[in-house]
DNA sequence: TTCACTAATGATACTGAATCGCATGACAAG
DNA sequence: CTTGTCATGCGATTCAGTATCATTAGTGAA
């Protein structure tokens, strides 16, 4: 019984509709997952739980990846970024300074992307968009 | 004196004028990726030129990178895939078939993208759009 | 509750991509 | 040709992720 607000469907419940098991492991990694709740890697994981095996951990990133409850984000540099999805389709904006990750969504990228399916060869399956910023956070920091 | 067909400007010439030196190792590599124009990995490089090592094959891509010439695509699944840069600004079309990586541009997308900067927190420094396909090949092969 | 089946785990070794450190070698300016 | 230094190749190393496998712990049925 905790206090959390969850604001997005229980992560755990939509494991075991899918048939797979709640275990302990993945019950504490998707609690730091809620807790931290985006831009975190795999590393980070780990180390705030060493109970946890390191193999653990990637196999559960990779189960969470597949039901679609985080995203897997390459940035230029470091290691691949981590994010809860909170809505179903939506894209990404990260701080070149802090890599801070948030989210969007914007119904004109996709009528966008829908009329540009017809100049580009080929079928469109699916898109990615990054968006490049500076937060602004980073951004007084820096004229500071 | 080649007649090979340079739709770009010549790339030693680029590196040089920045100080950087025209060596043996750095002519074949950018001479393969003139050849093979898009979508290589820096292992495929590695493997057609034996002589030149794996180190430098990585330093060469990752200089090129820096001065813009090639793009860097991390797809899905797999090696990082590079492609020579044709244009100054554009996005990839990525087959999620065969992996071949095509280049296009459109002004819709980057006035988009302009309008888009005020709906977004923070200041847009820069965007990246990928578009996955179905290449009209791997769409043809799967029909048969 | 107990049981048995099997998915899931943790430890460890391994892979493949990329980088580092360093001694040697090759450029290019003089 | 000489010289300073940039670039190279080599081998060791890092780093993210995976494979293997013996063991553990959920789960559904009895």
């Amino acid at each position: 019984m905790t206090t959390e607000q969850v604001v997005r469907p229980n992560i755990m419940a939509v494991l075991e509709d899918r048939g797979y098991r709640s275990t302990n492991s993945r019950r504490s990694i998707v609690h730091i997952l809620e807790e931290k709740g985006s831009g975190f890697t795999a590393e980070e994981i780990g180390r705030e739980l060493p109970s946890v095996g390191r193999a653990t951990v990637f196999r559960t990133l990779k189960l969470l990846l597949e039901i679609g409850v985080i995203c897997r984000l390459n940035l230029p540099d470091g290691a691949p970024r981590y994010t809860l999805s909170r809505v179903e389709h939506h894209h990404h904006t990260v701080c070149v300074v802090c890599g801070n990750v948030g989210e969007f969504r914007a119904a004109t990228i996709e009528r966008l992307m829908r009329s540009l399916s017809n100049e580009i060869p080929g079928d469109v399956v699916g898109h990615r968009i990054e968006l490049y910023i500076t937060c602004d956070l980073c951004a007084k920091e820096n004229t500071n």
